[in-house]
DNA sequence: ACCTGAACACCGTTCAAGT
DNA sequence: ACCTGAACACCGTTCAAGT
C-alpha cells in the first residue's frame, strides 16, 4: 500500500492520539464491522499494545461514544454546507438525505448510536439545527417537539428494520410450510415483484422506501403545521 | 420465593428443554437487562452447567433467536385476540397499540430485535396479518408493502429514539458552553417544559410522542389509499 | 440420551514495572 | 509522560468423559 506520510527513521513511530485511536477504530469498522473493533485490535492496526490506548480513551465505552461522534461530525460538516434557503420542507428533506449518504459509509454507526447513553455533542448539535429549521419554517416549538420524536433515528438519514418483509417469502427458500400459514405476504409478494438488489435484509432501507417513509411525516408534519 | 411447583424427591430436577432454556434467559433479561444473558447465567439459573444448555439449543444465537421468536409469540397471542371489524385505521391502530404494550414488559426486545438476522417465525406471522389487515382496508398490495417499510419497527409498536432531544438540554447538567452551541434547542425546550417524568433517555418513547408519530403515519398512508 | 468438568481462545481491564 | 507485559475475571464453545 502506498502512502503519502512522511518517512519515519526507523523506529520513530507516530504517537497515538485520541484521535488517532478513533479514527482508527473507524476504518476497522467499516472495513470488518464493528464487533471487530477490539481494543487488542485496534491496538494492533496502531502498532501499539492494547493497554495503550487507556491512555487516550478512558474504556471501551467511551472509545465507542468518540467513534459515534466522530461520524455525526462527518455528517454535521456534509449538511452545513447545504443551502438552507427557500420553504422548509425541501430543506430539510434534503439535510436528511445528505446525512443518510453518510450514514451509508457507515453502516454499523446506526447500530452503534441505538446503543450508546451518553449524548454526543456532535449529534445534539445536529438537532439543533434541525430544530432551528423546522422553527423558522413556521412550526411552534410544540410541534417541533412532535417532530423529532416522530422522525426518531429517520431524522439522521436511516431506519432501523426489523425485516425486509420480501427476504422471508421470495421465491426459493421459504419453507411450504410456512407459506401456508402467511397467505397475505405470499399475496403481497407475488405481486410486488421484490428483485430490486438494493434491497437488503439489514437496516438498510431502499432509497426508495426510505423517501416514502420520509415525506409521509414531512407531507403529515406541514399538515399539522398549516392547522389540516 | 413461594412456588406452586410439586414436590420433588430431593436429587431430582425439572429436566432441561428449549422452552425452560428460553424461558428462563427472559426472565433474565426482564430482571437484569439482556447483557446479563450469558450461558453460564441461564446455566446456573436452571441448577445445571452452562454446557448443558448446547443439548437444547445449537449456541448462543440459536438461544437469542428463540427468545426473540418467544416475545413475537407473546405479541401474536395478545392481538390475535382484539376485534378487526369495522375500519382499517383503528383497527390497526389498536393492534400496534397493542403489541406496544407487551414490548413495554420487554424493553430489552427491541434493541435484541434488531441484531438479529434470523427471521423470528412469529415476527413474520405478525405482519402477514397486518398485511392482510392494510389489503382488506382497501390497500393495494404496493401500497401495503411501501407501509411496512415506512412504519418499520413502530409496526410492532416501538421507535428507536436516539436520544430524548429534551434530555440533553434540560434544567441541570448542560454546560453553558454547549447551552451557547445550541440555541435552538434550548429555546424549544424553555418553551416545551419536558419535565413528564415518563420520558425517558431510552429506546422508549412517551406513550403520547408515540401515537402522534403513528397516526401521522397512519393518516398519511390514508391519504396514499384514496388517492389524497 | 442427557449432563458435566477441564480446557481453549478470546474479551475488557488492572497494576506494577519499564523508558 | 507515555507505553508495556503479565495477570485477572470474565465470555462462548469444544471435547472427552461420565451416567
Amino acid at each position: 500500500m502506498v502512502t503519502a506520510e512522511p518517512a519515519l527513521t526507523p523506529g520513530q513511530r507516530l504517537p497515538l492520539s485520541r484521535e488517532r485511536v478513533l479514527r482508527t477504530a473507524v476504518a476497522i469498522a467499516d472495513e470488518h464491522g464493528i464487533e471487530a473493533v477490539t481494543m487488542r485490535r485496534v491496538g494492533d492496526e496502531l502498532g501499539a499494545e492494547a493497554m495503550s490506548l487507556y491512555h487516550h480513551v478512558a474504556n471501551k465505552n467511551d472509545l465507542l461514544d468518540g467513534v459515534v461522534d466522530l461520524v455525526a461530525q462527518e455528517i454535521n460538516d456534509v449538511v452545513d454546507g447545504l443551502d438552507t434557503s427557500g420553504p422548509w420542507q425541501p430543506v430539510v428533506r434534503a439535510r436528511i438525505l445528505a446525512a443518510r449518504q453518510v450514514l451509508l459509509r457507515h453502516r454499523w454507526a446506526p447500530g452503534l448510536l441505538a446503543t450508546r447513553s451518553a449524548l454526543s455533542p456532535h449529534v445534539v448539535l445536529y438537532h439543533d439545527r434541525l430544530v432551528g429549521l423546522l422553527h423558522g419554517g413556521g412550526f411552534s416549538y410544540d410541534l417541533v417537539h412532535h417532530a423529532l420524536h416522530a422522525l426518531g433515528s429517520r431524522a439522521l438519514g436511516f431506519s432501523q428494520e426489523l425485516f425486509d418483509p420480501g427476504a422471508g417469502a421470495s421465491a426459493g427458500p421459504l419453507p411450504a410450510e410456512l407459506a401456508a400459514a402467511v397467505p397475505s405476504l405470499v399475496a403481497m409478494l407475488s405481486e410486488v415483484a421484490h428483485d430490486d438488489p438494493g434491497a437488503t435484509l439489514g437496516w438498510c432501507d431502499d432509497q426508495t422506501e426510505f423517501e416514502f417513509g420520509l415525506d409521509l411525516l414531512l407531507d403529515g408534519l406541514d399538515r399539522r403545521r398549516t392547522g389540516s
